[in-house]
DNA sequence: AGCGATGGTAAGTAAGCACTTACTTTCAAC
DNA sequence: GTTGAAAGTAAGTGCTTACTTACCATCGCT
């Protein structure tokens, strides 16, 4: 087998194991074994436990770094359809976290093993997120459309609503025990629920139908406060 | 020093490492050491490392155990009021994570390593919150307050803003860079979007009566796939 | 005084860990 | 057909780990 090929199935098998196990909690003779090969052999690819680890998450970070979080939802944003903006982006991100349950974890044991890939991660995704959507929400509030409360609260609300979920259900209710919802009407759901809880106006909303609905709705109505 | 007392002694200083560090992270040398005795003290008192950390996750837990979650807020759901439930809920939440981030850490680790206290947690406590709350939003559903959603939808989407402001202000933010906002305000916050979004009309939510109104809209069939 | 229970330790032990060394096999290029 | 590097390994090395043993010290009690 190649240098390149077996550097990266070596990668893919820690990969899988240390979300599984953590850093700690996997050795690199497990990490031969599961790929079929001599310990040594790992030790020649990568010069340490350590650096396999951060090749690891590098390799699943990178994945995150060049993609503009709100890119997918572009259009919406053009068209100031908050239900598809804040439903698209619920939707990514309950489809990535299900379909790549791995990261959640090994960013969670990155974190409480306060690893920088925890720092990295908040400082170039998550920051990133927070601030392309207070942009919008700015907007929005100067629109009208949206209360005048402090962008970042909204984001973390939504945000909480959407992480939580995926993480009982790939950590601690894999069997959907408690709430069995697809991801399309969990989105739907939260959306609904920010949306309306966030809105100046609720009769603008409250007919549910707002879905699709091409124009923005009551652009300059008068901004009630709490 | 009595038996009893340094064995709360170490319990205490394990629950410290455990939570900082983890299971696998943290050696019963380091235990000894932080609790100034010599390692073969612990192994008088824990006959193995994962005893000393089942009687950490059972200390921790059992805290948590015999009290009713809605107990705090009883007389606010007799009175039928909604914010008050809720934001007494999300703040008693939070002021609890603040005081005691050791319990989130160990819960986590344990969620990750797949401990048997994850599943006690999540049996004896996790799931009576949500139940709990299910009777209540039942109930106010019934009274036409709130709209007929899932109700362990509405409590997903409200446990989630809780739970992750705290993940993040523990795990992430330490130092409270992306929000800073008190656990009050907090707390009102997410009671105010997650009632708004939830609630059946404006007005009912308004002047804060719990005024019973015709029977609720059910727009669920209404909408079409796209 | 003596004695056993209790609180404590220094110095192990065997297994497991990350990492190394010294060696063999494979195979394409001259 | 030789060679030289790359792909691969078996068998270590030294250190750390959870856990043990064998022994000391200080009591309260007859």
């Amino acid at each position: 087998m190649a240098g390149g090929e077996r550097r990266l199935q070596i990668l893919r098998v820690a990969m899988r194991l240390f979300s599984q196990r953590g850093f700690r909690g996997t050795t690199t003779k497990e990490i031969a074994r599961a790929a079929g090969v001599s310990e040594a052999m790992v030790f020649r690819h990568f010069a340490t436990k350590e650096e396999l680890y951060s090749a690891v998450l590098d390799h699943k970070a990178c994945l995150h770094d060049d993609l503009d979080p709100l890119q997918r939802v572009a259009d919406a944003i053009a068209r100031k359809d908050d239900r598809a903006v804040f439903e698209g982006m619920a939707l990514d991100a309950l489809n990535q976290h299900d379909c790549d349950p791995e990261f959640q974890r090994l960013l969670l044991h990155s974190a409480l093993e306060q690893h920088e890939l925890a720092h990295m991660f908040w400082e170039k995704f998550v920051r990133r997120v927070y601030r392309s959507l207070r942009s919008y929400i700015r907007q929005r509030q100067r629109d009208g459309a949206i209360k005048h409360v402090e962008p970042f609260v909204i984001v973390r609300a939504f945000i909480g609503m959407i992480i939580h979920h995926s993480l009982n259900n790939n950590l601690w209710d894999r069997e959907r025990q408690l709430l069995k919802i697809s991801n399309q009407a969990a989105a739907r759901a939260f959306t609904e629920i920010l949306l309306n809880g966030v809105a100046t106006s609720p009769q603008s909303r409250a007919n549910g139908d707002g879905r699709q609905r091409s124009r923005v709705e009551t652009p300059k109505r008068k901004r009630s406060k709490k």
